[in-house]
Formats: structure tokens, sequence, C-alpha cells
DNA sequence: TTGTAAAGACTACTTATGTAGTCGAATGGA
DNA sequence: TCCATTCGACTACATAAGTAGTCTTTACAA
């Protein structure tokens, strides 16, 4: 019953949370990062399925339609981590940090500052 | 072009992964989560699918048919784990950590124990 | 005022995924 | 030997997701 927010819509949503309130489809078209090449209608099916979903609103004001979040970014990155965190590694840290540090994981100046947070904690 | 496993495939996977080598498709479905109910044809389909993606192969020995993984654990739980903190948390520590510390992530004593995990390396 | 450009609405189509039914072959017991 | 059981192969079907085309509306410039 949950909001799903699949790849390419959050790729949208971050555009929109970034923008710190509203934000019309022709700037988050200009937005898009490099690597991504969507045609203007692509990204409106995708604006009008989460405005469906209630993953964002949109207001009219003028001649322009503006976007807004309505899913929390920190509440939304703070559940998605749990539900990989258990999804890939069945909640056990131990794996969890395994894959963190394994070799082929992340570079050790990541996993140092990673350290670090934790211990400023 | 990588190969993709979807959540319930990963399910089944890890079942295997934890046969330590092969497994007949009979034990898996006694080996499912208490919280999976689903029919024997289900879990066929999910394992020929699998199989044509090459994430695991099969072998018939006598009567059965014995699957054996051709994903490495870790080494999917690495790439996963990546490519999610890429994903959700555009390759930021300090973000993940965040969401890993966060009220409503997880627990002191889950931090606790990935801080000493993370000490004893 | 009228043609044109911009942008949303609606439709479309493919592939992946979740989930399962049916058919046919193999196998072992009566 | 023949039937019932077992199990893989094949088919099916709905929904989500990725991606985009066309139709319609609207507003502005000439």
């Amino acid at each position: 019953m949950n909001i799903t927010i699949s790849d390419s819509e959050l790729v949208l949503l971050k555009i929109i949370w970034e923008s710190n309130g509203e934000i019309s489809s022709n700037e988050i078209l200009t937005k898009l990062p490099e690597d991504i090449v969507w045609q203007r209608t692509t990204v409106s099916t995708l604006l009008s399925r989460m405005v469906e979903k209630k993953t964002i609103s949109v207001e009219k004001r003028g001649k322009s339609y503006y976007y807004t979040a309505l899913v929390d970014e920190n509440q939304y990155k703070i559940s998605e981590t749990k539900a990989f965190v258990k999804k890939i590694h069945g909640n056990k840290m131990n794996s969890f940090v395994a894959a963190l540090c394994s070799e082929d994981g992340f570079t050790e100046k990541e996993i140092d500052e990673l350290k670090e947070l934790l211990n400023e904690m």
C-alpha cells in the first residue's frame, strides 16, 4: 500500500527535492543528469504518474504547473536504507559491513569516512 | 547487460546460496520463509527464469534436477550495496550514515555493532 | 485575430515481474 | 503392465515500469 517510487521516478523526485519547494516541468527537463536523455513527454508521463500516486503534487500558477514533493527526502532515504539492508543482508549488520569493507566494495577512504562519521555520533 | 535479480528471485537464490552447492527444487520449496506462500509452479517458473538468465545452473542427476548458484553471494551483495548507496545517497557516505543512524533508522544497538565491526577492520 | 509554438493529457507499446494453471513425461507401486 | 503421483515445460495473464508519440489546448507574437 506504500507509495512505490521507480528508478526513473526517483531521478525526477531528486530534482524536485533539490529545488527547495517548487519547480516547473521545464526546469526539471533542464536539470536532468547528462547521461539521461528523455523526451519531454517521458518526463511528463513520469510526473503524472507520481502525481497520481501522491508522490508529488502539482499546482497551476500562471501558465505553468509547479511540482512539489509530498514525500520527505530524509524519511524516504531512511526507509529505503532500512529496507535495503533487510532485503540484501537479512538485517545482519556483519554481512552488511563485510560488503562495505570488502576489497571490491568501498575504498579505504570511504570506509574511513564512514568510521569517522559514526564516531562523531 | 548485467544479470538482474528480482525480489522473488532473490528469495530463491538465497536458499540456493545457503545450500552449500546444490539443491533440488523440492527442497527449495520446503525452505521458503514462512511468510511466503508460493505454488510449486511459481517456484518452478522463477527457477527457470534464473536459469535462462544464468543466475543459476541446473543439472539433472537421477530423477531430480539440482540447482547451483552462478552468482557469487558476496560479489552480489557488494555490488548491490554499492549500487544502492549510489542510487539513493548519490554516493555520499555521509548521507548514507545519516540515514543509518537517524532516529527512525537503526537502533543504537545496531549502530554500535556497526561501529565495532568497522573498528575491527 | 489568427497561426504557431509550448506544454499537458491521453494513448500506446514493450519488457519485467509476480503468480499460477495445465499438459505431458517419467517413475514407482499395485 | 497400468494407474496415480510427481515434476518440469509451456502457456497465461495482470500490473508496473520505461519510454515516447499524437492530440488538444492555450497563450503570445505578428
